[in-house]
RNA sequence: GGCCCCGUCGUCUAGCGGUUAGGAUCCAUGGUUUUCAUCCAUGUUACAGGAGUUCAAUUCUCCUCGGGGUCACCA
């Protein structure tokens, strides 16, 4: 079975970044009918906060990722680490090391002097003489000195790593006993059962430190695939400065969980030409072995797209749901599917499907300069008038078709093209030149209000003088 | 600096020795529309450079250049 596991540390929200390893993993699991695992990684407790944690379970609740079985928290494993901690000691593969911090940085500045690689040199490796007073010893791993590492990568492929190039003897436990990541990372993986590490590529240079804990407590090694990271438009790692790395954003600045997940989907992986993935169809063909080698560079216009496609796609039903968290209520609005199908196309996010909205069914207090004048030339007052009597008298006017049997009428009786009473009108009901077609939106604001701003707009423009003869 | 990874249109990508180098997005143009948007059609734009290997290289090898990552008693 596969298992594959995310593993954030809660220091701040869910980043975009995260989310696609994690949204992988998931996949990844989930197309083998695998298992998913959540662990909090929150042994540095400085930095790390419940706020974090609760903001990462909300990203995954909103979008619709589940995790399986319980969330882990490495805080509460000390003891599981510990257990290793002496297993290693016992079985002599691991020391402790009772080099003092400046002696350490003394060796460090003297092999950089020297231009060497800065590394431990091994000095109480194998040390069982009286330890010095005073200094609470780390705890250190035998590491090879010598021969080759290879992390079998699914994305990258085999990668080699020479023992005298990377590795030293690295601690594994503090002076205060907590153990160090690298550690704990390849014990919670195997203990847990993680067979399939999906992770950023930016980990790829930890591996072999991993591998040599994996070696020495004799666990399986899994498979991993670093998958390359998500650059800005510098072409560096995408960090906070550069805006809306926070998943939850994304839900304000009104884009579908669909569309979020589609987007990041298709960041780093394919599958042929399909752009469009549906999440069963993401769990149907999601491979690792997809996954891209290079790193990509974060850009949001294909999003932009993704969300405008899923919006037109999404039953009205399920859109006055959502539009339920920007405060606009349809739900039981009698005109809801009028309202949606008319704005449903135009829009490329929610919140522009909330202004669209608020256009129409709000009376408009001010009208675009240009669009008045462009649209009330010459007759236009005129024309709008005898349209607004036309309204007034209408009998059975409901329905988009019958407004558009009422400027049709006019069309023909002035002689006139569709634009004489199109423009004008357009201005009285919108307030300017763009937007749903007129017929829809008198429909939806019925009789009286289209009656309203007809002579409302009559009003306002002769009285502020602003029509162009 | 050492080590490691990467390099196809602006962007996301297909390609797995022989292709007019494909798709998507963006942009532009045209059509549809009373307007805007949608939709449809058309178009511009790419194999970082140089050596090999081969009958043939975007594809394989090496070098150069460029970019990124990582080198902790952080995760």
């Amino acid at each position: 079975m596969v298992v594959t596991r995310f593993a954030p540390s809660p220091t701040g929200y869910l980043h975009i970044g995260g989310l696609r390893t994690a949204l992988f993993s998931y996949l990844w699991a989930k197309k083998n009918g695998g298992k998913f695992v959540l662990r909090i990684e929150d042994t540095d407790k400085a930095r790390n906060s419940d706020e974090a944690t609760k903001a990462i379970l909300e990203a995954f609740k909103w979008l619709g990722l589940e995790h399986d079985g319980e969330i882990q928290y490495q805080s509460k494993r000390g003891e599981i680490y510990a257990k290793y901690i002496n297993q290693l000691l016992d079985e002599g593969k691991a020391y402790k090391c009772y080099m003092s911090k400046e002696e350490l940085t003394q060796l460090r500045e003297t092999q950089m002097a020297n231009k060497q690689r800065t590394k431990y040199d091994g000095k109480y490796r194998d040390f069982n003489a009286t330890p010095p007073e005073g200094i609470e010893p780390v705890i250190r791993i035998k590491a090879p000195l010598t021969g080759e590492i290879i992390v079998k990568d699914g994305v990258k492929g085999d990668v080699s790593f020479q023992a005298e190039d990377i590795l030293d003897d690295f601690v594994i436990a503090r002076a205060d006993g907590s153990p160090t990541y690298n550690f704990v990372v390849a014990i919670d993986d195997a203990l847990m059962g993680i067979n399939e590490v999906i992770r950023g590529d930016d980990h790829l240079s930890n591996t072999p430190k991993q591998i040599v804990v994996y070696e020495a407590l004799g666990f399986d090694i899994p498979k991993f695939y670093h998958v390359p990271m998500i650059h800005n438009q510098q072409g560096k790692k995408l960090s906070k400065r550069d805006g809306a790395t926070d998943v939850m954003e994304y839900k304000t600045m009104g884009y579908t969980p669909q569309a979020l997940l589609n987007f990041l989907v298709r960041l780093g992986w394919s599958h042929g030409d399909q752009e469009i993935f549906s999440l069963q169809e993401m769990k149907n063909l999601f491979d690792p072995k997809d996954i891209n080698k290079s790193a990509s560079i974060y850009n949001t216009e294909k999003l932009d797209w993704l969300n405008a496609h899923y919006i037109k796609n999404t039953p009205n039903d399920e859109l006055a749901q959502l539009l339920l968290e920007f405060d606009i209520v349809l739900t039981s609005h009698d005109k809801k599917e009028i309202i949606l199908d008319a704005i449903k196309e135009r829009a490329k996010t929610l919140k522009e499907m909330v202004s669209l909205i608020k256009e129409i069914l709000q009376t408009p207090t001010s009208y675009d300069e240009k669009a008045v004048k462009k649209a009330f030339k010459g007759d236009a007052i005129e024309i709008l008038n005898a349209f607004g009597a036309k309204v007034a008298t209408c009998k059975n006017c409901h329905l988009p078709s019958d407004y558009h049997i009422l400027m049709e009428d006019i069309v023909k009786e002035k002689e006139i093209g569709f634009g004489k009473i199109g423009q004008p009108l357009r201005v009285a009901l919108l307030g300017k030149m763009s937007g749903v077609g007129l017929d829809t939106v008198m429909a939806i604001i019925g009789k009286d209000e289209t009656m309203l701003r007809i002579a409302n707009a009559i009003t306002a423009l002769v009285s502020s003088d602003k029509t162009v003869s």
